[in-house]
RNA sequence: GGGCGCUUAGCUCAGCUGGAAGAGCGUCGCCCUUACAAGGCGAAGGUCGGGGGUUCGAGCCCCUCAGCGCCCACCA
């Protein structure tokens, strides 16, 4: 026994988490077997810039249950990932060296960014590879500063289990991945409409979209018709792509433009003659009710387009900027074709919103336009990450089959045991809604490239239609770097020789493998039997139709199974005011700051009583709170364990009482557990450790120190430390730091390698009547109240307790009576059979004290 | 437009299969009590969003309305 004087929770961090790794408390024990593993997918953070403080929310409760796996005897294999892969660390890097990546620039081995020269601000270009190379410095930095940051939140993750997105295993994976896609038809190229970004200049997959609310303007165009009738008026909120447009389209049951179908109209300033079409997407309700159908508006043109076998007029560059006229080629006709590029001559170079303003002065000034512009608010997509709209650009991207697979993911989403349960409702109406395959193929540098050669023809024309692909052994290969199979690298760019693809994966078809890269998928078979399918992913609920989603989906494809059997999905953390935190609003709270005012235990339990699938508000209230039952702990503990212990058994009937209520307690806290709803198992052991303190402590100190004998003493101390020992377990998940320092005191091992409490280890308790402490606790708080509302110290000692209740209770009671006498100064307890309960305390007069 | 969640004390939230409204924080008051004053004890405070209904009995079940938040949607 070891127990300090004064006990105190500083240092407790450093001196336990130095702890636990050199003795490898959570160490993976790699012989066991699937039946005793319970696998955990943890979310690789994305390593760039700092930790939100959401993270040390969700990985919190990743750690809770982590660690209540543990001690239930499973050995749990909690690794963790970094994502380092992908467009936000590119963003990173471009801010924080100040340079951008030119793919065209050679290598320079001799590349040193501290002498970086930066004329006018402007951003450096630099090669491809030296710019990975500082992406990979710049995410090691931040990974490191992550893991700092996770062990002082006391994660029981086994750290010789890492993996990063961008490392050899995670490309190999994610290349052995498509290949195994592309050898079974799944994966194809092709070059067809597909959302894109023209700031990132790259394409971007349905999931990674999303709508905002901007400000636009409803301009009405009026087309003149062949046939010489009344111009036909259709209202646009992108004019400028009227040079793009190539048909007008109406609903079939329109009275009022059935007689137009099939009829020819020119466009305005471009005289482009272009069919009136008619097709049941068009809604008779919106603008005039009749459209512009334009390559490529938005998604509904590409349907049409699809649809109505409409031909191909792109005027939008990859940059987001128009091209100069073409009218005059082959299959861009106009009745004036020199006028018509001489108009497209004034938008060319021109960005969306610029061209906009100027083909709307022109739209004017030919009388085109009827009315005054009407300004509205319409939801537009974006890019997440992105500052302007996404245009629909034409191009060649990889994809993956999605479509096919829409029912047979459904019944994957209900297959999964979802917590809490509605959210798998957010899963099924996202894969209800898909309506593209997935676009694979990103046009950026960082990240996974495609494990793919194409030949070239005689005239150095890449065959698309020919893909070369690699042995699974060779992986991972860089296509930049390796030669196909059959060539050499002088042939590369050569007519009859080879160029590698220049793309790199969506980062989400690396992170969508997760479960496989930290099982050692191929790579170590015997490890990944005994781990996959894993046990539980945990994860934040705004990436269900992405990271969630994914996994699932290449699991189907690759395994035929669910990545996981549950998926516990954490809420966000809000601001102190419920606002969603975001860096413009400057309400961002940092993990790093609040881990310099408050204790590592003190932020857990902040975190784990927030339930799953609720937002939480960060409260350093709470945090308080979380500090104090902390330091409750240690001093209850010291109490309980300075004791002398007389040899003999726990017997007192109040003893017995409270051990039988702590065992309802275990037993509650457990079921709970199981549930994932690790916020209630702190509430039921908080709850009774608080009246355990308040209560049974008071009740029995006399009684510790000999008041009532060697026995008596010898049951209570044997109690208390009864009750210690199974509430040190009950809060290890929860507060790591402070009940390993009080199991130090008196115990040896860890109690993070103890066993979970049971309802039968408590079997001691067989003979006890949580009731008897139940009256025995309102009875004693029941004193308490009275000295307080006489406003007089506790040690005022009391007349006369008259109790009145029924007889079986009143029984009880007497139990307690001795302890009860002693803990309240009670001098006499007068017991009186009622219906109605109440306790009357008769103080002692003044004078007497 | 469709879906999900939420609405209980000033604040943050518990309330399990319907059985006499709960906790913490904040406020106020009291107490140096031999585990704990960077403590402890106690008090005040609620027409459980509104309106119907089922029931002996509804915070909980059903219908309906409203507000807030989120997800999804082909948004010309």
């Amino acid at each position: 026994m070891n127990v300090p004087d004064k006990p105190s929770l500083e240092g407790l961090e450093a001196r336990w988490g130095e702890w636990w790794e050199a003795s490898g408390t959570y160490r993976f024990d790699r012989t066991k077997t699937r039946e005793q593993i319970f696998s955990i997918d943890t979310p690789p953070p994305t390593a760039s810039g700092s930790l939100h403080l959401g993270s040390v929310e969700s990985y919190t409760h990743t750690d809770l249950m982590a660690r209540f796996q543990r001690m239930r005897g499973n050995e749990v294999f909690y690794p963790m990932g970094w994502d380092d892969n992908g467009l936000a660390t590119e963003r990173r890097v471009q801010n924080y060296f100040g340079v951008r990546c030119d793919p065209s620039l050679p290598h320079d081995p001799h590349f040193d960014v501290a002498t970086l020269e930066r004329p006018d601000d402007d951003p450096v270009p630099v090669s491809r590879a030296n710019f990975i190379d500082l992406c990979a410095r710049l995410t090691a930095e931040d990974e490191k500063a992550f893991e700092n940051l996770f062990r002082l939140l006391g994660l029981s993750v086994d750290w010789s289990h890492t993996y990063t997105t961008i490392g050899a295993a995670s490309r190999r994976a994610s290349q052995r991945g498509f290949l195994r896609l592309f050898h079974r038809g799944l994966a194809y190229t092709a070059d067809a409409p597909t959302m894109w970004d023209v700031d990132f200049k790259t394409a971007v997959a349905q999931a990674e979209i999303e709508d905002r609310e901007i400000d636009g303007e409803y301009h009405r165009v009026a087309f003149d018709r062949e046939d010489g009738g009344d111009p036909v008026e259709i209202e646009t909120s992108r004019p400028e792509l009227l040079p793009a447009c190539v048909a007008l389209v109406a609903n079939p049951t329109d009275a009022r433009y059935r007689s137009l179908v099939g009829s020819t109209v020119l466009t305005p300033l471009f005289r482009v003659p272009v069919p009136v079409v008619a097709h049941e997407l068009a809604d008779p309700e919106k603008g005039t009710g009749i459209a512009m159908i334009c390559t490529f508006g938005d998604v509904t043109d590409v349907t049409w387009w699809r649809a109505l076998r409409l031909p191909t007029r792109v005027v939008v560059r990859r940059d987001g900027t128009l091209a100069p006229g073409r009218f005059g080629e082959p299959g861009w006709d106009s009745r004036d074709a020199a006028a018509a590029n001489a108009t497209m001559a004034e938008l060319a170079g021109k960005g969306a919103k610029q061209a906009r303003r100027r083909i709307v002065e022109l739209l004017g000034d030919a009388g085109s336009l009827r009315g005054a512009p009407e300004k509205i608010r319409h939801p537009v997509k974006f890019y997440e990450n992105g500052d302007r709209p996404l245009e629909v650009i034409a191009s060649r991207q990889w994809f993956v089959k999605t479509l096919d697979f829409r029912d047979a993911l459904l019944a994957r989403g209900r297959e999964l045991r979802w917590h809490p349960a509605f959210m798998g409702a957010r899963y099924a109406s996202w894969v209800e809604g898909l309506n593209q395959d997935w676009a694979i193929s990103r046009q950026r540098y960082f990240g996974v490239p495609f494990p793919v050669w194409y030949p070239l023809d005689g005239a150095g024309e890449p065959r698309y239609d020919q893909p070369i692909v690699p042995d699974e052994a060779s992986l991972p290969v860089d296509p930049q770097d390796a030669a196909p199979p059959g060539f050499s690298n002088e042939q590369r760019g050569l007519p009859g020789g080879f160029i590698g693809d220049p793309d790199v994966m969506d980062t989400w078809a690396t992170s969508s493998l997760t479960p496989q890269i930290a099982a050692g998928w191929e790579d170590d078979p015997d490890l990944f039997g005994r781990l996959f399918p894993m046990d539980l992913r945990p994860q934040a609920h705004d990436i269900i139709r992405t990271w969630l989603f994914y996994t699932v989906f290449r699991a189907h494809l690759e395994h035929d199974s669910v990545p996981w059997t549950d998926a516990a999905i954490s809420g966000f953390v809000l601001d102190p005011d419920r606002k969603k935190m975001s860096k413009s609003k400057g309400n961002v709270v940092v993990p790093t700051e609040v881990f310099e005012r408050h204790n590592a235990d003190a932020v857990r339990y902040w975190a784990a009583s927030a339930r799953l699938g609720y937002d939480a508000a960060i409260d350093e209230q709470q945090i308080k709170v979380g500090r104090r039952l902390a330091i409750k702990i240690l001093n209850a503990s010291k109490f309980v364990l300075t004791m002398e212990s007389p040899a003999g058994d726990i017997t007192e009937p109040v003893d017995l009482a409270m051990l039988a209520t702590l065992r309802g307690v275990v037993h509650e806290a457990t079921t709970a557990f199981e549930d994932y709803e690790h916020a209630k198992t702190l509430d039921v052991v908080e709850r009774f450790f608080w009246g355990f303190t308040d209560d049974y402590l008071e009740l029995v100190k006399q009684r510790t120190y000999g008041a009532r004998g060697p026995a008596g003493a010898a049951s209570a101390v044997g109690a208390l430390r009864e009750a210690l020992d199974v509430l040190l377990r009950l809060f290890a998940p929860f507060l790591p730091y402070v009940t390993k320092e009080v199991w130090s005191w008196w115990r040896e091992g860890s109690v993070h390698r103890s066993h979970w409490p049971t309802p039968g280890e408590l079997a001691v308790a067989d003979g006890g009547d949580p009731e008897t402490y139940e009256v025995a606790a309102q009875a004693l708080g029941a004193v308490r109240k009275q000295k307080a509302l006489a406003k007089v110290s506790l040690k005022v000692p009391v007349l006369r307790v008259t109790a009145r209740d029924a007889a079986e209770r009143l029984a009880k009671l007497r139990l307690a009576e001795a302890d009860l006498c002693g803990a309240g100064s009670i001098q006499a307890i007068v017991y009186e059979d009622s219906a109605e309960p109440s306790i009357e305390v008769e103080l002692a007069p003044r004078e007497q004290t």
